[in-house]
DNA sequence: ATGCATGAGGA
DNA sequence: CCTCATGCATA
């Protein structure tokens, strides 16, 4: 007579019906949990980030397991994660000393784009058009690249970027600024917040 | 932590 | 061409 972690009933229409279907409840008290023992473990994102290679084959890296922390990551993205991350937590935290090596292995010879760096000005521009057509055709993709003297490529790209952008868990201008405590009613005595990103 | 980029897969 | 997961390079 066990109760297992209840498993959410609900069922979102999209929702393959895989393994489970964590809420978005579940993963922000998961990322934030996770991130405070991480910490405390002394570990990066980096080292997370390869210690699952060694542990499943699917190495990442720091950049992918920072977004994670910050519920930055679309819905599916997240609940595809987050059982890696908790089995490393696990087997992490009960393991007193576990020899975890890993090897890299990696080496693509193609080149890579050097990062275009838009200046804010044009960003407003860019901002200005997604929200008046976030899908603009191919056409007014060149259109708008000429008149922001910018390749029409770095400007498809931006709009691909900005897209995905909409679809995170935490969207671009949560909430307004001025608003961040919905804890009680204390204008001076804000309730700590527990642990403190120790810089990286 | 985040901006721009890559590449696989899909209509 | 797009979406989506992911990361190098950079702020």
């Amino acid at each position: 007579p066990h109760a297992p972690p209840s498993p959410p009933p609900l069922g979102h229409p999209p929702e393959p019906a895989d393994d489970d279907a964590p809420s978005s409840d579940d993963l922000e008290q998961f990322a934030k949990q996770f991130k405070q023992r991480r910490i405390k473990l002394g570990f990066t994102q980096a080292d997370v980030g390869l210690a699952l290679g060694t542990l499943y084959g699917n190495v990442f890296s720091q950049t992918t397991i920072c977004p994670f922390e910050a519920l930055q990551l679309s819905f599916k993205n997240m609940c595809k994660l987050k059982p890696l991350l908790n089995k490393w937590l696990e087997e992490t935290d009960s393991s007193t000393g576990s020899p975890t090596n890993l090897d890299k292995i990696a080496a693509q010879g193609r080149k890579r784009k050097k990062r275009t760096s838009i200046e804010v000005g044009v960003k407003g521009a860019l901002e200005s058009h997604f929200l008046k057509c976030p899908k603009p055709s191919a056409q007014e993709i060149t259109s708008l690249a000429d008149s922001l003297q910018l390749e029409k490529e770095v400007v498809r790209v931006w709009f691909c970027n900005r897209r995905q952008k909409e679809k995170r868990m935490t969207p671009p201008g949560g909430t307004l600024p001025g608003a961040e405590d919905v804890y009680g009613a204390s204008r001076d005595t804000p309730p700590h917040h527990g642990v403190q990103t120790p810089v990286q």
